[in-house]
RNA sequence: GGGCGGUUAGCUCAGUUGGUUAGAGCGCCUGCCUUACAAGCAGGAUGUCCGGGGUUCGAGUCCCUGACCGCCCA
């Protein structure tokens, strides 16, 4: 039932219809340009979804990143660029590992009990099972992404790009294995990366140990000790030395001495180094190079032993002697009432520190000593500086910039083995008989080295984010970039845009950066030649958006119960309205502080437009009646008004043009908020507000009726609505596409609304000068009319006769009609939006002698309204007296500048005229105001 | 410890290279069911632009300094 819309907006009626639409017809998909196509020059826009984790549920988060990438990307695609936005998922190796085992514990089983092949299987299950759910989501919410290009990390196409890429820096020497400190999350029982630590405020102690000197040579115990301070005492069963700064004069006499280490009984070095912090504690520092990165380098430097004290775990092994088995906190207890009872223990003092915990499960990271495999980054970050240096990379907000050159300048080598199952196994190769290890494209069936059949594969899978960092290339096809398998790569890469949160700024940009610039480098351009390094970035922009935060500024987490779910809030109010929500408060760099009551704004503003539409049809079927047909279709892309159009019509088509402009700029330097609101206040105000109320007068469909305006006015009426919808499309999609639809009355130029054009402006519409202001001076003088009406107590249906004054001689611009033209050609305008009934003209002389009438400004001239009746005395002086002082100061204020020699010599010209013209004005102002105030009765 | 960001109306936020007497949405007050819309219409009130100093004819905007809040890195 076209033109047929109920009679309220009701959000939930329309969008899950859109949604499935937009999903079946695969409105969104894009392929690479072939010769033939119509739009084979189309200048690509690409656009990567950052993938969320396959176990996840939506969230603000998300729902901002993607209202942000859906915007830009339909704007863009209505705009004329072949537009592909590329969704999907990352196999999330921590989390969804976790995720299965819990559900196995409930069953009482486990995936050591299943084994490796049966557990990853069972992994593949629950992701056929339960891993589409926030990709669901992201359909309900209408994401106009590329749904058969739908990616997951694990994917084979993209884990033979993970393959390849983990080969390739092998051979290039870019990837070692070894024993080095890592962090280790004793409940995941993985290494994690750097990154993945997170750091938090921690009230722990400090313990003060004494350590007893030893005699020369190891001989006899002497009275003396050496007191150490430790935050975590437990490693002390794993020290291998204590360190002191070589002048620390408090410990001269120790130089070359041992210690006997407390409850271990060994004898320990006491060794120098310059590392040492004589401040912290007692000067003197245990040395636990297995359970340290600080202690760890130490001990390289005095070729120390290490001794790990610790299982994957968490508890204390065989090397902890009496403490073996105890968990490292309840042997840290142990430890502690040992030493009190040898009288070893020299103090406990209170300690705030920071303490890393498992960015993934919040156990406390245990620094621990293990053989893992590494990327070695320098070569890596040098090219990922250079791109961004010199500019092939820009970020918006700019800042981001410095913090990325910060960060990657200070980079340490990526530990990139994790002790896990789920996730893409190292292809590397272990040889029994030789140790060697064979990395390899193919399964090897003999070690490289010796030829030895038997060779088992590494156990350790990759980082997750070592395949996403990849998905640049990956998704396009990297490595398999044969000739007649490359048109993707050629057209799409490198991507865009990328848009994202600050939070995986290291993770996730950074890393595709450095893989990006190396990997992409290699791949020649299409036309055969080599690739620079402004062609082998993953992106040319990044757009960082901030966090969403709840209604009052505070983060959204569980634990404090103040989540905002995304699904819900659009159950309530609509997509349309919590995507305009997030929009129109997106402004760079600034937090979201999400609020519904602004989102109950929103779906007023998707109303406002609904019923917009209704008055719309309603007019065209009437029209239609009397065979007046506005054929939408017949209308160009952008409407125009002739130069003898009715003032109304070439005004609203000049805000229309103007709007545009505004809003393609906007969107253009990413200012989400400035768009928004420039559409916000061009359909409500200039469309709603003004234009309708005035076109009504037009829309005559009586016997009497001149047809040929009632027409003109439809036209223009339905050619600007139809543009406005376009304009709107891209923050509301749902809502412009059910209108827009049913304005073509089932027959619709295309399959959607976000298959047509972007409105554009026209530079001699938007700049329209004399229309916008002699319109200007219009509503000036109805809004001057409606306040004074309300001053007097004219009760609102009841027209008043008024009185303008104006100077006779000015005109609107310079070859503009006068005012006073504009005033009465226009009067029927006035008359309805003001409720006039008479409109009298005078000179500025009249006002000299009629101060009883109560001018009040209508930005320039000056308008009574002539209203028999009684005056508020004590309200009217109330107003007089209030003006009079607004007035007095802003006289003052621009005698003040006025005054100022400097101002009138220094300022521009314009300035200093402008704020003459607005001193005359207020004068007279003032002026009329106190003759005003004279005039009333005094009772 | 190093670096970065913020402080503008009751709330959440804009304010471009310094330029006239600082804005928006929501909220608040008053009056209206005016046949598109009460999720509406019309009118109205509201600010030591965090404090102090400086540059300038002119500072919310630039510089210095202090306070408070927040983030990142170590």
């Amino acid at each position: 039932m076209p033109h047929d819309l109920p009679k309220a907006y009701d959000p939930t009626a329309i969008e899950d219809h859109w949604a499935e639409y937009w999903v079946r017809e695969n409105l969104f998909a894009q392929t690479a340009p072939e010769p033939g196509d119509a739009d084979s020059g189309a200048d690509p826009f690409t656009i990567l979804l950052p993938p969320p984790n396959v176990t996840g549920r939506l969230h603000m988060g998300h729902m901002l990143n993607q209202a942000e990438m859906d915007i830009l990307t339909r704007w863009r695609r209505m705009s004329g660029r072949r537009a592909l936005w590329l969704p999907g998922t990352d196999h999330a190796g921590i989390a969804t590992q976790m995720m299965v085992e819990r559900q196995l514990a409930s069953e009482g089983s486990s995936r050591e009990k299943l084994g490796r092949e049966a557990f990853v299987e069972r992994v593949w299950e629950w992701k056929r099972h339960y891993g589409g759910a926030i990709l669901d989501q992201m359909k309900r919410l209408g994401a106009s992404v590329d749904w058969k290009r739908e990616y997951f990390t694990m994917d084979d196409n993209l884990s033979v790009a993970v393959r390849e890429a983990f080969v390739r820096l092998h051979e290039q020497g870019l990837i070692y294995r070894g024993a080095y400190i890592v962090n280790w999350c004793p409940r995941c029982q993985t290494a994690i990366s750097d990154l993945e630590v997170v750091y938090d405020e921690h009230k722990g102690h400090l313990w003060e140990i004494r350590y007893p000197v030893t005699g020369p040579a190891g001989g006899s115990l002497t009275d003396e000790f050496l007191t150490v301070a430790t935050t975590r005492p437990e490693t002390m069963l794993g020290d291998v030395a204590v360190a002191i700064h070589p002048e620390d004069e408090r410990y001269l006499h120790l130089h070359g001495k041992k210690l006997r280490l407390p409850l271990m009984e060994r004898e320990i070095p006491i060794v120098l180094d310059e590392w040492v912090s004589r401040d912290f504690g007692t000067g003197a520092v245990k040395v636990t190079p297995a359970h340290d990165p600080n202690d760890f380098a130490l001990g390289e430097r005095h070729h120390l032993p290490s001794i790990n004290v610790m299982d994957p775990t968490g508890h204390i092994n065989q090397q902890g002697g009496p403490y073996a088995g105890l968990d490292r906190y309840a042997a840290r207890k142990a430890i502690v009432a040992d030493l009190e009872a040898q009288g070893l223990l020299a103090g406990i003092r209170d300690h705030v520190h920071n303490v890393g915990h498992c960015d993934r499960c919040k156990t406390v990271v245990e620094p621990r000593l293990s053989t893992q495999w590494f990327v070695k980054i320098q070569p890596l970050a040098d090219k990922a500086i250079q791109a961004v240096k010199e500019g092939h990379i820009r970020f918006t907000p700019e800042q981001y910039e410095k913090t990325y050159s910060n960060w990657m300048e200070n980079i340490h080598d990526w530990c990139i083995s994790r002790q896990l199952w789920w996730g893409h196994r190292i292809p590397a190769w272990h040889c029994a008989a030789c140790g060697h290890i064979t990395v390899s494209r193919q399964d090897p069936t003999a070690c490289a080295k010796c030829a030895s059949p038997s060779i088992t594969q590494e156990t350790d899978v990759l980082d997750t984010w070592f395949s996403s960092g990849l998905l640049p290339v990956s998704v396009f096809g990297w490595p398999n970039l044969t000739a007649e398998n490359r048109a993707d790569f050629d057209a799409f890469y490198p991507t865009s845009l990328l848009v994202t949160g600050f939070d995986i700024l290291f993770f996730w940009v950074a890393r595709m950066i450095m893989l990006g610039c190396w990997f992409a480098a290699d791949v020649p351009m299409p036309d055969g030649s080599p690739r620079s390094l402004a062609d082998s970035v993953p992106f040319r922009e990044v757009y960082i958006h901030a966090l969403v935060r709840d209604a009052n500024r505070e983060k959204m987490s569980k634990t404090k119960g103040n989540v905002v779910d995304p699904i819900e809030i659009v159950g309530q109010y609509g997509t349309d309205a919590v995507r305009f929500t997030l929009a129109s408060m997106a402004s760079p760099g600034t937090d979201i502080a999400f609020n519904v009551a602004r989102t109950e704004g929103y779906r007023a503003f998707a109303n406002k437009i609904w019923n917009a539409a209704r008055f719309l049809f309603m007019n065209v079927d009437r029209a239609a009646e009397l065979g007046i047909v506005v054929d939408p279709a017949a209308l160009g892309s952008m409407p125009t008004a002739a130069e003898d159009a009715p003032l109304e019509s070439r005004w609203i088509v000049a805000e229309l043009h103007s709007t545009a402009a505004r809003v393609n700029q906007a969107l253009e330097n990413y200012r989400y908020d400035d768009a928004a609101n420039i559409i916000y206040q061009f359909f409500w105000g200039s469309f709603c507000d003004w234009y309708l109320e005035i076109v009504k007068l037009s829309l005559d469909f009586s016997d009497a009726a001149d047809r040929p305006r009632t027409a003109a006015a439809l036209t223009t009426l339905v050619s600007v609505f139809e543009a406005s919808l376009r304009l709107l499309s891209p923050f509301m999609p749902f809502l412009t596409e059910e209108i827009w639809h049913a304005l073509y009355d089932g027959n619709p130029p295309a399959k959607s609304i976000a298959l047509t054009r972007y409105p554009q402006a026209n530079s001699s519409y938007q700049y329209d000068e004399v229309v916008q202001r002699a319109m200007g001076r219009i509503f000036d003088l109805i809004v001057a009319v409606r306040a004074r009406r309300k001053e007097l107590g004219v009760p609102d249906k009841e027209s008043a006769p008024i009185i303008a004054a104006w100077d006779a001689g000015s005109g609107i611009g310079s070859k503009g009609p006068t005012v006073g033209n504009v005033y009465v050609e226009n009067s029927s305008i006035i008359a309805k939006l003001a409720n006039v009934s008479v409109i009298e003209g005078k000179t500025l002389e009249f006002l000299e002698n009629t101060p009883e009438l109560g001018w009040t400004s209508a930005g320039g001239p000056f308008v009574s309204v002539v209203y028999e009746r009684t005056i508020d005395v004590p309200a009217e002086r109330d107003r007089l007296t209030k003006d009079i002082v607004r007035f007095e100061k802003g006289l003052a204020a621009a005698a003040r500048q006025l005054g100022n020699e400097g101002f009138l010599a220094k300022a521009p010209a314009q300035v200093v005229e402008g704020l003459k013209k607005q001193e005359a004005e207020t004068r007279l102002l003032l002026e009329k105001a106190q003759a005003a105030l004279a005039a009333l009765p005094t009772s």
